[in-house]
DNA sequence: ATCGGTGCAAAGGGTTTGCAGGGTA
DNA sequence: TACCCTGCAAACCCTTTGCACCGAT
């Protein structure tokens, strides 16, 4: 039985508005905004409680736990080294149970591409390498 | 400019032998059965030597940082949700960059696949759902 | 005899928890 | 009004670092 205050609403609307995996961190600077007497402890309570009710899921990606809505059909994210920011790819195309030996029971997958965003990668041109 | 000692010796041979990613934990306690007085920190520093000689590669597996034995062909995992174990699945067969739009450049990938082992999943079925 | 490696303990970063006060229902 | 939620601070992992001693070369 979750409260509506005006932290999880802002937490929330952050992880819908950017549609994108974030990290505790950057939901708080993002959330922080609006609230900046916001404590970190806040975020981290939402988030959890979020999950419990479905409405955000984890995504482990470049070493760091985020979290991303949950209400959008299965997919894989970029990982841009350069800029440490995940995005969202298609939809997931993968048929997992193929990938396994007999007896193993399967319950998901999660699938990271790495590399340079469009972005970076025109950056460090400029630059040179 | 590595030494040859007890320890390193110890650390690195319990990645080749188990063959799967392990985690700092899992390895220090593998090693410590030779070794009663070895430390984690020991374990560690092992770690990040054997990383920058190219001999282990990190893997991100249940939101845990684990390492496997560098000298293996591309491949995906199989995270166990009951024991956390992390297994090796068959090659990689996936074509990363045709996943990604236009614009980004693809450095490499990797795959998880969640789910219950054969060993966790007999045993849950003998003591029932 | 060097100089890197080891163990211990302390420091750091991320996440969770305890507590008193405040806001939602 | 009752009780959950919040902010702050302390507590907890996990990982790294500082230091004196040990050991490989």
């Amino acid at each position: 039985v979750q409260r509506r205050t005006r932290q999880r609403e802002t937490i929330l609307a952050c992880f819908l508005e950017e549609d994108r995996p974030l990290s505790p961190r950057e939901a708080h600077a993002l959330a922080a905004a609006s609230l900046p007497a916001l404590g970190i402890a806040t975020v981290y309570r939402a988030i959890n409680g979020f999950l419990a009710e479905g409405l955000l899921s984890p995504v482990v990606v470049g070493g760091a736990t985020c979290y991303e809505r949950a209400d959008k059909a299965p997919h894989h994210h970029f990982f841009c080294q350069t800029c440490h920011q995940t995005t969202c790819l298609d939809a997931c195309s993968i048929e997992a149970p193929k990938l396994v030996p007999e007896g193993y029971r399967v319950q998901g997958h999660e699938l990271t591409v790495t590399g340079t965003c469009p972005a970076c990668h025109q950056r460090e041109a400029q630059v040179g390498p």
